[in-house]
DNA sequence: GAAAGAAGTGAACCATCATTCAGAGCTTCT
DNA sequence: AGAAGCTCTGAATGATGGTTCACTTCTTTC
């Protein structure tokens, strides 16, 4: 054998991808999907347009890494901070506060992972992520049920309405983002959260 | 002067471009914005790819048409229903059961409407329509709050998630559809609406 | 240093549609 | 009937952008 690759050239390779993976975020960041063209990205990572398909078969493929990878971020978070011990209802309203401060600090992602139009490969992956989310909520909600904190109610369509709703008011944020105090709307955002799955009002 | 269109010529003429524009609808409703190409419209309306052209300057032109009659309607029932005289949250209930029962009826085109992918022209007007309902549920809201009915709060933030919270459980419709009949499906979405404004409870 | 093989390049290729247009077929009016 | 002007047709055109591939450049091994 004349050639095998070396553990550096492996890291090597490796590192572009991730250096792909990230440049594309950062392209459809800016630019939504429509206009991340396969050259753009290779651009903007430094290779040529033919070199994205020694990583990925396909713009579809590397579109929906892409996205797995942000998406699935956003998920953990969710997650970690839904699946802390305490009050159901606390948690969720810790959840919305720290949701939405991460979808505002970065608007471009999260209107990339929540709205953007996108070709259907991705279109699939924001169902199944959708998917995640209702499951989170509706977990939190069911448990609130189950403690007495909540109201009895579908925990299904109401863990659909908050991720509904909260994407929605997050995506097309109201007014001038400097007019309104990010505070405040977020407060807003929770409590609108809270009325949603019936919590005890103070 | 030779030739001058005869009214019966203008009627044929606009009969055409109706009958366009329905076959466009029913094609956008049946397979989405994506797939519904120049030619598999006009093969819908018995028309020559090149005909759609004496109708319509562009393809976007003709599917900005299509969804403004098809969102114009819905806009203008939820209208109708909220504009109504009568306690708000009343009307609230009634409306989201009046979208929901709509949406329910014709799905295809509930999610061309409300989250199918589609060229930008289109998904311009779906903002503007998200704006318009927006406008309405925010109008009930303010008169909730101005009669006492509803607790003090964001009449945007509000509006916005209820248009989210109900176009999310509706688009995504769990579980099997035959499943969960029709009218609990709906009289849960109505209860999560009320819960969101705050409404009494019973 | 040279052979072997992999990665990288970017211009050419190709598929997909929206759009155009020259000609065929109608309608109107004299 | 015939001229004039219109509608309709559908194949050709053109633009876009993903994908390929012959070639160059770099790495490894001996």
């Amino acid at each position: 054998m004349a050639y095998r690759k070396t553990p550096a050239e492996i890291r090597r390779l490796e590192a572009t991808r991730e250096r792909l993976v990230s440049c594309a975020t950062e392209v459809v960041t800016e630019v939504g999907w429509a206009q991340a063209s396969v050259s753009a990205v290779a651009d903007a990572a430094g290779i040529a347009a033919g070199s994205v398909y020694q990583h990925f078969p396909s713009k579809s493929a590397l579109a929906v890494e892409v996205f797995r990878r942000a998406a699935g971020r956003e998920v953990e978070v969710l997650g970690e901070v839904l699946h802390a011990p305490g009050d159901p209802v606390e948690r969720l309203s810790r959840a919305v506060e720290v949701f939405a401060r991460r979808a505002l600090q970065n608007r471009g992602l999260a209107y990339a992972l929540l709205a953007a139009p996108a070709e259907p490969a991705v279109g699939a992956e924001r169902l199944e992520f959708r998917r995640r989310y209702r499951v989170l909520f509706a977990e939190v909600v069911r448990d609130g049920m189950t403690r007495g904190a909540l109201p009895q109610q579908d925990d299904e369509i109401t863990a659909a309405a908050l991720s509904g709703a909260i994407g929605e008011v997050l995506v097309y944020p109201l007014g001038d983002p400097e007019k309104r105090a990010v505070d405040t709307f977020i407060a807003e955002l929770t409590a609108m959260a809270l009325r949603c799955v019936g919590a005890p009002r103070d």
